[in-house]
DNA sequence: ACCTGAACACCGTTCAAGT
DNA sequence: ACCTGAACACCGTTCAAGT
């Protein structure tokens, strides 16, 4: 009957789920897995605190069996899969991305990251901020699509996409705005991780020194 | 001495820097601007209207002037200044990163950036694209950026950083997680760039229509 | 060790009423 | 048109006290 620390972040997902991330709070929390709020002060010492562990669970198993092969599958497939993690929960990437995480299932998918690409040839530290970059693109990119769907839960989205198709047709010429609204996120994805990827294989042929 | 919507904008960035996103009270802009809070609702709906208003200011002028030139050299100058104008507030990526922004400032800057690389030879769907991965990439970068001086801040981070390298410690071999830590941050973001921009080279000579 | 009850110092938002 | 005053329904966090 006694609340462990995982039934706090498991259930403070759920609730993440139901609510969104503004609208998960300790109280909410609390009445959901039948306890006052006092209580998950037991288990956290505050809210930010819960959120970085919320935010670890989220990566868990990100790096878990990446399929061997070429460098260039083994990246993609790790990018495709912290891409999914995020998702799988409501506002995922803005818990993610709310503050700087150092836990364990975080460090293990980025060491991997890094590995991948030290082991293709990339000296440690390019390797380093390569594997940062593209965390960051990921991050940047899922909290986006987050968003414009939190939008669209709120029925907000038809009228902003309106607002943006108008303002973009008093542009002159190419209006390429039109052109991307329409292109599901998915495949800006994977467009946008491959032109990345081709930039990382141009730096190993060329780059400062070849393993 | 009547209160303007750019009034109440500008005090709030001001907040905003005083006190960090999580500080930025209604009550507390209302105090700053010798108002009452009830007294922001008569120019904004609700905070987040007044957080989207907030965040098409900070990027405001990015897309002026833009050099003449190669596509690369604009396309570089442009994300350099659009990393340098979330950095200019603080926690300004977290603002920019709040919501869907379909402001005119932020429209501008994206439509510059696909009409650069459109110019370049790239079709309309592609650049489109690639702009929006480029600015995914400078938000996450910069979300992560400030979220570890507001960790600094706080105090936190030394302790965090070490829990980091000692974690890091356990892996076996090559550690590049220790080799990327101390690369300054303008580094890391120039490096990254540079490997997106090459990807994009590679996109134009190969990809599927030369202009 | 783990939780309750109750409080403290705040929030965003609304809205009659003022000027 | 623009703002005050005062309220409503919430927050995160603390901490004595219970079991």
């Amino acid at each position: 009957m006694q609340l462990r620390r995982d039934d706090v972040v498991a259930g403070a997902l759920a609730v993440l789920d139901d609510t969104g991330m503004d609208g998960l709070t300790m109280r909410k929390l609390a009445a959901h897995l039948g306890v006052q709020a006092g209580a998950l002060y037991w288990h956290f010492p505050n809210k930010q605190a819960l959120l970085e562990a919320m935010a670890d669970k989220l990566v868990e198993g990100v790096d878990d069996d990446v399929v061997s092969g070429p460098w260039e599958r083994q990246f993609t497939e790790l990018a495709h899969r912290l891409r999914r993690a995020l998702l799988a929960h409501r506002d995922g990437a803005r818990v993610l991305a709310g503050t700087f995480v150092a836990e364990p299932n975080t460090l293990a998918s980025g060491t991997l990251a890094m590995e991948i690409l030290h082991r293709a040839g990339l000296p440690a530290r390019e390797a380093g901020c390569i594997a940062f970059s593209v965390f960051h693109f990921i991050l940047g990119h899922t909290i986006e699509e987050q968003a414009q769907a939190e939008l669209a839960a709120s029925g907000a989205w038809e009228a902003k996409r309106a607002a943006l198709s108008e303002q973009s047709a008093q542009e002159t010429g190419v209006r390429p705005l039109d052109a991307i609204m329409d292109v599901p996120p998915e495949e800006r994805f994977a467009y946008g991780l491959t032109v990345f990827i081709n930039g990382i294989r141009h730096q190993l042929t060329t780059g400062s020194g070849g393993s």
